[in-house]
RNA sequence: GCCUGGGUAGCUCAGUCGGUAGAGCAACGCACUCGUAAUGCGUAGGUCAGGAGUUCGAUUCUCCUCCCAGGCUCCA
């Protein structure tokens, strides 16, 4: 017998028996790696339990409960959920079935065109944990493609997988499969079960078990539209029962806090069915929040040096012609109508030619660059039924939109100047967890030379770089007329969402022929910036409010203080304290002793209203309030009413946000 | 647009193997006047999303439309 000299991760070289299993391997640093161990790697590249060691590799043990562990675990639970599957739909056919975040997925189609339903889902867990139950062992093979394709004879997906790779296409996703250039690798649970695979997979099916199936969806094949559409099963695994029920929990958090649910709550907006899909209207309470959101962004705006402007939501077709949407973008409009003999009109999807004609009125000089004009406008674009969805997607929205015109030589200052603009007004909305996506010239879609696209894309750069965040490239990502930096988020429960969006255009000015006159006396072609900081306010407002789940900041709440008399003879002081605290513009109610006090706090908690003032005899006496803050169950008695007013007019006027939103 | 599931009182939901419906909360009324997260009793409230078909009879079965959810595709 030889021996093979091993590094491990620590950089100590160790000798084992030649033929020593990476399993071994772990049993001999300790019980508890072996036992948490799923896999393994070699030199980086990740292999099964089962494989012996090489000499000289670097071998370090993959376990469970780590990053790579997971996804080890999620593929192998996706191969058993493929052999419930087939099990219990003897000729199923079955696709791909990848390690997603949090989990996992596997398509199929079934025969004779049936489809899942969601009680399928029961029947499939049990057949999955049978499986488990049965210990089958996950056996690697190679093969040659003849053999691959021989083995997979009845499953056309994974002819497929296997052709594709041989005829050189798609690489990558298909190596992911287990197809190579040369061969491929197969997975044996059981004389039933074989499934195409490139590893790394558990030991054997009792090693998995902690994983819960979540939806049946549909899902075209290869992500084709055209194709034929496959029945996906979406699932979740984890290392253990507790981690499991800690991803479920986060779940239900993420369900607790969605606006959807909240506007509902909170009274705040609704979509009525008569109105029409992606349309909705805001309630007092949310047209509240709303005012705010857009006087205080107004407030910074005018600060800034922006110009405020008013353009009209529908137009001549010949407008978006002369902009290019209408070649570009034609399928996310409404359909056009026709007005005064044939002359068609279109709702606006966007604001920017409209600012260009403002631009356009009269001739421009230098001096009046950069021009940077604003508008909350309100556009209108055609989604299609399946994506509608809350505040975020929807098919009317307002833009807090805004346009600079500045010359090529303002253009740098500009874009840092507007960065930083956005990231200070975000922060005063309470998210400050950012980081900036570049994204580029679309392959399919993009008009104008390579060259602006190229110098448009690195002054982006050169912006974003400054602002010391994140910079994630998003290749080809940009919009047909223009590269752009997006700002993104993570709220507090750690979700990210594209927040504001910075676009360079060179095309939109050439398009309309826009032109200034420079200090030489000669005609100059203006760079146009496009920026939207919250978005839509629509979707800015739905992020909010999950973000705080729905306990806004005092400022943005749209009641702030609720006074609650304990008595009827209470009432005149309730309403003296309320006349105090809107002498100082708190937003204020009184609730009359009309029901238990207990059943209007109650109710007050519900509302999420930031204050709860109690006053009874000692107050009326005292000149006092007692005061029950939102988040806190242990009130304050005895607050001197000026006390109590000046702070609360503190940290309406410093907009304060909560330590910690909840 | 496609797939799956859904739409019953303002909200959350139960129910009807075809004989036009029920609970809790909310609303309203009465009583209780109370010091920090649900007082009790009562009243009212529904073209069972809309339309068509089958049937003696449809909320229930069939078809179409609208709307919602989760995905897929899309996301300027």
């Amino acid at each position: 017998m030889g021996a093979v000299t091993v590094q491990l991760p620590d950089g100590a070289t160790r000798e084992f028996e030649e033929g020593t299993t990476a399993s071994q391997f772990a049993e001999s640093i300790g019980p508890r790696l072996a036992k948490a161990a799923v896999a393994a790697t070699f030199d980086g590249a990740e292999v099964d339990l089962d494989t012996p060691l090489r000499d000289g590799a670097q071998v370090s043990v993959i376990t469970a409960d780590s990053e790579a562990g997971r996804a080890v675990l999620r593929h192998s639970t996706a191969h058993v959920l493929a052999q419930a599957v087939l099990r219990l739909w003897p000729g199923a056919h079955f696709a791909i079935g990848p390690v997603i975040e949090d989990g996992f997925y596997y398509d199929f189609e079934l025969p004779g065109g049936v489809h899942f339903s969601d009680d399928d889902l029961e029947r499939i867990d049990a057949a999955m944990r049978e499986i488990m139950a049965e210990d089958q062992p996950f056996v690697r093979h190679e093969h040659s493609i003849e053999e691959g394709l021989s083995i997979f004879g009845d499953q056309p997906f994974k002819r497929e997988i296997i052709e594709a790779v041989e005829a050189g296409h798609e690489e990558v996703d298909a190596a992911a499969e287990g197809a190579g250039a040369a061969q491929v690798s197969t997975y044996w649970n059981s004389p039933t079960f074989t499934d195409l695979c490139r590893g790394p997979h558990v030991p054997s099916t009792s090693h998995l078990g902690h994983f819960a199936l979540m939806r049946v969806a549909g899902a075209y094949w290869r992500g084709d539209e055209k194709r034929q559409q496959l029945q996906r099963i979406y699932g979740t695994a984890w290392e253990s029962e507790k981690a499991l029920a800690v991803h479920l929990d986060r779940l239900a958090e993420a369900e607790r806090r969605d606006h959807r649910r909240l506007g509902a709550e909170l009274d705040l907006f609704s979509f009525p069915e008569e109105i029409g899909s992606g349309l909705p209207v805001f309630h007092p309470k949310g047209g509240t929040v709303r005012r705010l959101m857009e006087d205080y962004s107004r407030q910074r705006h005018e600060a800034a040096g922006y110009e405020f402007v008013y353009t009209p939501h529908i137009t001549k077709a010949e407008l978006f012609e002369t902009s290019g949407h209408l070649d570009w973008f034609a399928e996310g409009m409404f359909p056009p109508m026709e007005l005064d003999g044939g002359q068609e009109y279109y709702l606006k999807p966007m604001n920017c030619p409209f600012h260009i004609l403002i631009f356009k009125s009269h001739q421009r000089s230098y001096r009046e660059l950069p021009m940077r004009l604003f508008e909350f406008g309100s556009v209108y674009r055609y989604e299609k039924s399946g994506v509608v969805h809350g505040l975020t997607r929807v098919r009317g929205m307002t833009q807090d939109d805004a346009h600079i015109f500045c010359t090529r030589d303002q253009m740098a200052h500009e874009l840092h100047s507007t960065l930083t603009f956005v990231l200070s007004l975000l922060r005063d909305f309470g998210l400050d967890d950012f980081f900036l996506e570049l994204s580029t010239r679309p392959e399919e879609k993009a008009v104008g030379s390579v060259e602006d696209w190229d110098e448009a894309t690195e002054a982006l750069r050169t912006a974003a770089t400054a602002m010391d965040l994140e910079l994630v490239i998003d290749e080809g990502g940009g919009a047909f007329y223009g590269p752009k930096i997006s700002v993104q988020a993570r709220d507090a429960i750690g979700r990210t969402h594209q927040m504001s969006t910075m676009q360079l255009d060179f095309q939109e000015p050439q398009r309309f022929g826009m032109e200034y006159i420079g200090a030489d006396n000669g005609r100059h072609q203006p760079v146009m910036i496009h920026r939207a900081l919250f978005g839509s306010v629509e979707r800015f407002f739905a992020i909010l409010l999950e973000h705080y789940a729905g306990a806004m900041p005092t400022w943005l709440s749209p009641e702030q203080v609720r006074v609650l008399a304990v008595k009827d003879e209470h009432a005149a002081y309730a309403h003296k304290v309320a006349d105090r605290l809107r002498a100082v513009g708190a937003r204020v109610s009184v609730d009359p002793a009309d029901e238990h006090l207990k059943a209007r706090i109650r109710k007050a908690k519900v509302m999420k209203i930031p204050y709860i003032l109690v006053v009874g005899d000692d107050d009326v006496h005292a000149g006092t309030v007692g005061v029950n803050r939102r988040g806190s169950n242990q009130p304050e008695r005895g607050v001197e009413l000026m006390t109590f007013t000046d702070t609360l007019e503190d940290e309406i006027a410093g907009r304060r946000i909560p330590e910690s939103p909840s």
